[in-house]
DNA sequence: GGATAGGCGGTTTTT
DNA sequence: CCGCCTATCC
């Protein structure tokens, strides 16, 4: 959360003249633009570029939609796209708008602009994020939406805290309607630009026993109160703005006469609309984007935005840049096989004119289990490093996070270094948290979320019962918290001791906020810390992370320097989350895939492709078709971030909540050409029950057992069943396994190749006795120790005590 | 107010 | 199976 800044001083500098284009270029004085003409001399910016990116920056006038493919040079585009319009004199820095996703993107757009036309690019202050961009505007027109300037910007614990005490006050069991759910319903509606009086009747009555749209509206309501505004709300109150004054929607038309959109792909339609208000005043927007990597459909991106393009913009441009500059040829041939198994899609062909004979086909590879998947691809990169090979240029590539940990033990025993990207984030920790809370309270008084998280930390002796009184007259009177708290004070109503620890908490930050303008923000932060007793707390603190707690805080300060007020400090923690991620020397990247989107490495690590796990059971689930295209374009995204060698990977046996479940190779490998990719030997055994359960998997033949030795009693199982069969289902029939849902997985039983395989998935009883022999695939022989449901505790002869589901052993 | 047991959920994540 | 949150007890 957060609070202003100086966010009325860029403006002079801004509006100075933005209704002018630069007329002659010759007059311009010391700015960008002039420094960009001089380079003009020789448009140095255009050499080596190929047609279709030069194409791309020269068509200025008019909508255009890039459709770039991965590795096609794509932030180039964009960004001697906007030196190009600069240099031509056609408009002022302040006169563009560039949009991106993430404050990476445009960090990195911003400087590279400054490469190209040497020198910085403050004047650019319309080149930032969606959110950073709305805020800004707001920040303007605030009252006109029901805010005042200094409105706060909650994050995603605030908002839960909110919505939680919004079910409450409704008197709805907050078991049965949680916060976490009203959240992502009303995230939802602000994805699609819908205030509380949109909502679709029927969506608003499934929420909160039908009183969904009754509590969505008294969240706004609530917010309004608080001077506050979530993420969504920025670009819902700035549409509402524009729509509701289109005085101040003809503004911004005339100041935007160039708009270029980042990672089109991944608008929502909150997003699609505010830029659509804005184009209808000027047609000159540039999108870029690759619908083949729209990968963000689960929070709301809309790929239908980059696929209408030319439908929502009369004579849009569509230009393709397909010459990838990244990949080898096998890497490149292997994604665009794959991808192209998905229908809904504008269709590129990435290719290359880097024919290297020595380049190294897409492998693929499989494990008998998880751990040998990360002992293999451990060996694997030791043996790369022993070849020179820099570790920063290898990355882990996985479809969920709690893979991530295999490979990490596995590492940490090899004494491997590794990092992981994304996961929580430093300013999502609690002493963090707690501390810009305070400063939150001091600069903002009616931050009564910030208050309440502190108020009773450290312990002060102010439990609910004095904060019930508290909120109880803050709500009566509309007051915030504090102030409520003060007049509290001057009567009896709370008890002595309490009523002196509350007084004494709101003289100290009558203090703080005095010494506010007297001293440095960063000196004010430490006399914060130390009198509220915050550090004290955490020192006295026995755990094991409260050394590292009180780092952390340190830290917190030590970054606070690079902001000239303490306001500025807040408003930049509320909108740019990230953290500077560089830890010093060498390590292999671990991450998910989505996280990898628009990053690149030498050598890429796909494991766990297999049925369930990626693509993923519950995207099949809950989205059908739409879901498995998604997850397509996901392995899409995850084999074109290699430049040089792609490995993928699958087991054939995985634990997942703790029972041994055995698996199906992902039907994404087998839409892999086959003339590109090398399969390598399985290392030693097979697991699963031969087959994939939708089709027939080339993967399905490579098993050793077809070398004769094995005559297990599943194997033969397997063999049986598909005599009997006499073939499979028509490989890519997803439509098969979209209807083995999970609950048909877990309630129905499980069949493979029409053969019943398991006898009571789910809920049922086994039929098993304890004491009974029985064989398992991958632990070979034991005896059942115990029974609970479905679910066996079996002592192996060879593999110790374990726990499986019935379905995967056979009685002997 | 702090410790502890029981319940629930367990894909992906930015702003 | 494991980790997190909550309710409950002292």
């Amino acid at each position: 959360m957060t609070e202003p800044s100086g966010y009325s001083d860029d403006w002079s500098a801004i509006d100075a003249g933005y209704d002018a284009a630069p007329a002659a270029p010759a007059r311009a004085g010391g700015g960008i633009a002039a420094r960009a003409l001089a380079a003009r001399r020789g448009p140095d910016y255009l050499a080596g570029l190929n047609p279709e990116q030069r194409q791309a920056v020269e068509t200025i006038d008019g909508p255009v939609l890039v459709l770039a493919g991965a590795g096609t040079g794509k932030t180039r585009v964009l960004t001697t796209r906007i030196a190009h319009i600069l240099s031509s004199g056609r408009a002022w820095p302040s006169q563009i708008l560039a949009v991106t996703f993430t404050n990476k993107a445009a960090r990195e757009m911003r400087e590279r602009i400054g490469h190209l036309i040497g020198g910085n690019v403050d004047g650019m202050a319309w080149l930032g994020t969606f959110h950073s961009i709305c805020v800004k505007i707001l920040r303007r027109h605030a009252e006109l939406v029901g805010l005042s300037s200094g409105f706060s910007i909650l994050d995603t614990d605030d908002q839960l805290r909110l919505m939680k005490q919004v079910i409450q006050a409704e008197g709805l069991d907050d078991k049965r309607w949680t916060a976490r759910a009203f959240a992502s319903l009303v995230d939802g509606w602000k994805n699609r630009a819908l205030t509380p009086k949109d909502v679709p009747e029927g969506e608003a009555r499934a929420f909160g026993n039908g009183k969904g749209r009754k509590l969505y509206a008294e969240y706004q309501d609530r917010l309004s109160v608080l001077n506050a505004a979530d993420f969504g709300d920025l670009l819902l109150h700035v549409i509402t703005l524009f729509k509701t004054h289109p005085d101040v929607l003809a503004d911004y038309q005339r100041r935007f006469r160039f708009m270029l959109v980042d990672e089109y792909q991944d608008t929502n339609i909150a997003q699609y609309l505010w830029l659509r208000l804005l184009a209808q005043g000027n047609p000159n927007i540039c999108c870029v984007g690759d619908d083949d990597q729209s990968i963000y459909g689960w929070r709301g991106a809309e790929v239908d935005n980059i696929l209408r393009f030319e439908h929502d913009f009369a004579g849009a441009t569509v230009i393709r840049l397909e010459r990838n500059y990244r990949s080898t040829s096998h890497i490149l041939a292997a994604a665009s096989h794959l991808i192209a198994h998905n229908e809904g899609r504008l269709g590129k062909t990435l290719f290359t004119d880097d024919a290297d004979p020595e380049a190294e086909p897409v492998c693929v590879a499989s494990a008998w289990d998880s751990e040998e998947e990360a002992r293999s691809i451990g060996d694997e990169i030791e043996a790369l490093q022993a070849r020179g090979h820099s570790l920063d240029q290898i990355a882990i590539l996985v479809r969920a996070s709690f893979q991530m940990r295999e490979f990490e033990d596995r590492f940490v025993t090899l004494g491997l270094n590794y990092r992981v990207i994304g996961g929580p984030r430093f300013y999502e920790r609690m002493e963090i948290r707690d501390a810009m809370a305070y400063f939150r309270c001091i600069a903002q008084p009616a931050d009564d979320l910030a208050f309440e998280r502190i108020v009773n930390t450290p312990k002060r002796g102010l439990g609910e019962a004095t904060l019930k009184i508290v909120h109880e007259l803050a709500r009566a009177e509309r007051i915030p918290l504090m102030q409520a708290a003060a007049q509290l004070c001057l009567t009896e109503e709370i008890k002595p001791k309490a009523r002196k620890a509350l007084a004494d908490l709101l003289a100290a930050f009558e203090r703080w906020r005095a010494q506010l303008g007297a001293m440095k923000h960063t000196e004010l932060a430490e006399i914060v810390l130390d009198e509220s007793g915050y550090t004290e707390m955490w020192r006295a603190d026995r755990s094991a992370e409260a050394p590292g707690r009180l780092d952390n805080l340190k830290e917190l300060v030590r970054s606070m320097e690079e902001f000239e007020s303490l306001a500025g400090f807040l408003e930049h923690i509320a909108l740019v989350m990230d953290r500077d991620n560089a830890e010093a020397g060498e390590a292999v990247s671990i991450m998910t895939l989505h996280s990898a989107k628009g990053l690149e490495f030498d050598t890429v690590f796909l494991p766990g492709w297999e049925e369930g796990l990626f693509p993923h059971q519950r995207a099949l689930d809950e989205s059908g078709r739409a879901g498995l295209e998604e997850e397509r374009r996901l392995a899409y995204v995850g084999i074109t971030r290699a430049r040089k060698r792609a490995k993928i990977w699958f087991a054939s046996n995985r634990r997942i909540h703790g029972l041994w479940q055995s698996s199906i190779p992902s039907r994404f490998l087998d839409e892999l050409p086959e003339a590109h990719v090398e399969v390598v030997e399985p290392s030693t055994r097979y697991g699963g029950y031969g087959g994939g359960g939708y089709g027939a998997s080339r993967f399905d033949a490579r098993d050793p057992f077809q070398s004769g030795s094995y005559s297990t009693p599943g194997w033969q199982r397997a063999q049986r069943a598909r005599a009997a069969q006499g073939g499979f289902a028509e490989a890519g029939g997803f439509a098969r396994a979209d209807m083995r849902s999970a609950r048909a997985r877990q309630q129905g039983p499980l069949t493979i190749e029409g053969e019943l395989v398991a006898r009571s998935v789910g809920d049922g009883v086994s039929d098993y006795a304890v004491g009974e022999r029985v064989f398992h695939l991958k632990f070979g022989y034991g005896a059942i120790a115990s029974i609970e449901g479905n679910k066996l505790t079996i002592d192996f002869e060879k593999a110790g005590r374990k726990r499986v589901l019935d379905s995967f052993v056979e009685r002997h």
